[in-house]
RNA sequence: GCGGCAGUAGUCUAGCUUGGUUAGGACACGAGCUUGCCAAGCUCGCGGCGCGGGUUCGAAUCCCGCCUGCCGCACCA
């Protein structure tokens, strides 16, 4: 029932957490604000994943900028690969490379070409859609990457990135200092990617500009293991080989991290990791586990500067099996090509074969965007008279509501004090005196509060309040002292 | 990007076929009253025809363009 996405959609919209950019000019395809209530859980998911890979993996976090020069993207390969001459079929209306095209029925190689040239090609050479046999239309650019220039006078190209990985490779002779040429070492970029797509649908699952959080381990080619590799060893994952999936199996291979890499069904022990810690990342956003695979991307699918490229999936109601990290093993792609443009040595000593090698690089990219759909898509519950979300505690943007029972006899007064000893005390609170009891726990339900207190008479009498929880609606009579600490305890004790 | 359908307060919706007073309702929201714990009630209030152009004495209604959304195709390195 897609009715769920279209009611949790309205809920994200009215309540706060995200909706379409632009709107009073109409709005632009592909764009999504995050309001009050979604830039609080986008932080908190961001700040789970600085937890996972800033704090426990010992990762350098670097923030670099998101317009790059041009020849950053073409060492990368970004601007072979992203900016493209397509043509269109007009009968069919499909739409084609038009270099592939090119090298497949004539085998002459056109890249390069200018466009009125390979126009001209098309035409001498009778290149046909390779579909229907229909006449191809003229040739158009597709850029994927968003263009500018920097500076005045349009000099110099730039294009907004369309992935923070490049930041770090370009850095690589600073940081690996900063790491005292110790590997592996790892590095880690926050922030915004952009990609001018076609028609960008599906929501803020695929958006034009959008948040990722990417993380480059680099290490020598030749050792591979990760020191904590046995903590995760025995990490179940649900892994969608590329070979079942070219025979059109459905079949997804149950195994246990360290067993993925003695069968050898995942490259090496760094990449089973990451995969085991992608898997135990998922699941501390309250994904549940059996809604969680890894896919492995075949050859065809694969980009351009990989060599093996597992994708984390979750599964949702509206929009399938949905992205929300993929693992790249990048080899030496990045630096060698950037050793080579650049004219700069980008190697490390390894101390081990006493010279210099080139680092490989494993690299787990996150989407921050699409995880928080799949959150608010998985907490969306719609009971009878009840529709709430029931996000893990330690994400609901709002963390806990004050109420008075009832607005005269000093109580508002009171659960003022209440409200502001909370934020004192470092919680997200909200007050709320209007309307019913009832329909102020309604609305904290509705954007996923966990606990809500509310003062009452006896509260005057004895300085206790009552907590309310949210997935059950039971209450418990608690003192005021120390009372912050008490709902930071449940936020982190529950679930 | 191509084809089909659609767009009315924060949300849902009546009105559009057959152009004609101040575009009606519900929920939500705000103020007040009320209220001893799960969207109760009463009074008052806020707020709307996606944007632009055309036809007409007169357009939410008919026509055109754009934007946005949904469905199908293509695209998603």
């Amino acid at each position: 029932m897609p009715q769920k996405h279209e009611e949790m959609m309205e809920l994200a919209k009215r309540r706060g957490f995200i909706w379409p950019s632009f709107e009073i000019y109409g709005g632009v395809a592909g764009f999504y604000d995050f309001g009050p209530l979604g830039a609080l859980l986008k932080n908190k998911i961001i700040q789970k994943w600085r937890e996972y890979y800033v704090i426990k993996e010992g990762f350098f976090e670097i923030d670099s900028p998101n317009v790059m020069p041009e020849e950053v993207l073409k060492a990368s390969g970004h601007v072979n690969h992203f900016v493209d001459a397509m043509v269109e079929c007009q009968k069919c209306g499909a739409a084609f490379r038009v270099v592939d095209l090119s090298r497949e029925q004539t085998g002459k190689d056109i890249e390069g070409m200018p466009k009125e040239e390979m126009n001209q090609f098309v035409k001498k050479h009778r290149v046909r859609c390779p579909n229907c046999s229909g006449e191809l239309g003229k040739i158009f650019d597709f850029n994927a990457m968003f263009r500018t220039a920097i500076g005045p006078g349009s000099q110099r190209v730039g294009y907004l990135r369309p992935e923070t990985a490049q930041g770090i490779f370009i850095d690589f002779k600073r940081l690996q200092r900063h790491a005292r040429g110790k590997l592996p070492f790892g590095v880690v970029q926050i922030g915004k990617g952009y990609r001018n797509e076609i028609s960008p649908r599906q929501g803020i699952i695929r958006l034009r500009e959008f948040t990722m959080a990417e993380a480059e381990v680099f290490f020598d080619p030749d050792d591979s293991h990760h020191p904590k590799f046995s903590e995760l060893a025995g990490e179940q994952l649900r892994l969608w080989l590329a070979g079942d999936q070219q025979h059109g199996k459905e079949k997804l291979t149950e195994v246990m991290a360290g067993e993925a890499v003695k069968q050898k069904l995942v490259c090496n022990e760094l990449m089973a990791y990451y995969l085991a810690l992608t898997k135990r990342f998922l699941l501390d956003l309250g994904i549940p586990g059996e809604a969680i695979r890894f896919r492995e991307q075949t050859p065809g699918q694969r980009a351009h500067y990989s060599s093996e490229t597992w994708d984390a999936e979750v599964s949702t109601e509206r929009f399938g099996w949905v992205e929300v990290a993929g693992l790249a093993y990048r080899t030496d792609y990045d630096l060698s090509r950037h050793a080579q443009f650049s004219k700069e040595d980008l190697t490390i000593f390894s101390a081990g074969k006493n010279k210099k090698v080139i680092c490989h690089v494993v690299e787990p990219s996150y989407g921050i965007d699409r995880p928080l759909y799949c959150m608010l898509e998985h907490s969306y519950v719609s009971e009878k008279k009840r529709k709430y979300l029931r996000l893990k505690k330690e994400f609901a943007p709002i963390e806990v509501g004050v109420f008075p029972l009832l607005n005269r006899d000093r109580m508002p007064e009171k659960a003022r004090e209440v409200h502001e000893a909370l934020r004192a005390g470092g919680l997200m609170a909200e007050y709320d005196d209007s309307g019913s009891i009832g329909r102020r726990y309604a609305r904290a339900d509705e954007i996923g509060t966990p606990y809500c207190v509310t003062i009452d008479h006896q509260t005057l009498e004895d300085d206790t309040v009552t907590i309310r929880n949210r997935d059950d609606t039971s209450q418990v009579r608690v003192g005021i002292s120390g009372l912050a600490n008490t709902i930071i305890d449940l936020i982190r004790g529950c679930s």
